[in-house]
DNA sequence: CATAACCGCAACCTTCTGGTTGCGGGATTT
DNA sequence: AAATCCCGCAACCAGAAGGTTGCGGTTATG
């Protein structure tokens, strides 16, 4: 059930969704999003890129709220956090929605 | 319903979302969800950046497939896609559906 | 203790991005 | 025909993005 006043702003939106627009940033929250969590090592640990890339990648996730970090002895691991998703979800719901009500109103003056 | 031979690819989504990732563009469609076709100087009207940013904007936009447009005359005339939007929200489902997963055979793993 | 593993910091490089300004050309309007 | 409107092209710029290498520090392991 969605609450009118949980609509969610665009800047935020924005960030959320320009955290989501690199390969590499959606490759690493698949593996993540199995509720794993893994440290930076076992993340780069297909090599495509260096660990140093992974850690910025990581950072600007983390940033955005899509993971959070938590320090086990000398490893950083790294676990999913659904919420942003669930708000860009809520975003790109309001899009369809405007879109939807548009093609309605359309329909009803064709009709009328 | 969804059918299994509908998943998207990672590199298709990271390109829509990463145009999404512009308060600016976030704007512009917000704008054009409504329905309506707009010139490039009437999604401008704001004035808060240049005509030719908008343009290139747009740009990015129509190469997400987020827009289309169309010459009519002197302007020219963009109009909201909603497919990549569907394709966008169906590939964060797909991540908040492996989390859930996730969390019901954790509880599964709990309870037995 | 010595060695190895994991990580953070910093410097550096190249390319992309978001934005601007200036100008010229086709379409409309007067 | 002349003035105006809408647009595309090009040059240019500062800063961000994505990536690499090198090094030092802390934690675990032999």
């Amino acid at each position: 059930m969605w609450r009118p006043e949980a609509r969610i702003a665009g800047r935020d939106a924005a960030a959320v969704f320009g955290a989501l627009g690199d390969p590499t940033r959606l490759g690493l929250l698949a593996k993540l999003s199995d509720g794993q969590a893994r440290s930076i090592v076992a993340l780069s640990a297909d090599g495509r890129v260096t660990r140093q890339a992974i850690t910025k990648h990581l950072e600007v996730l983390e940033q955005a709220g899509l993971v959070s970090r938590a320090r086990v002895g000398r490893e950083s691991r790294y676990s999913f956090r659904p919420e942003p998703v669930a708000q860009a979800r809520a975003y790109l719901d309001q899009v369809s929605a405007q879109w939807d009500e548009a093609l309605e109103r359309l329909r009803a003056l064709v009709e009328e």
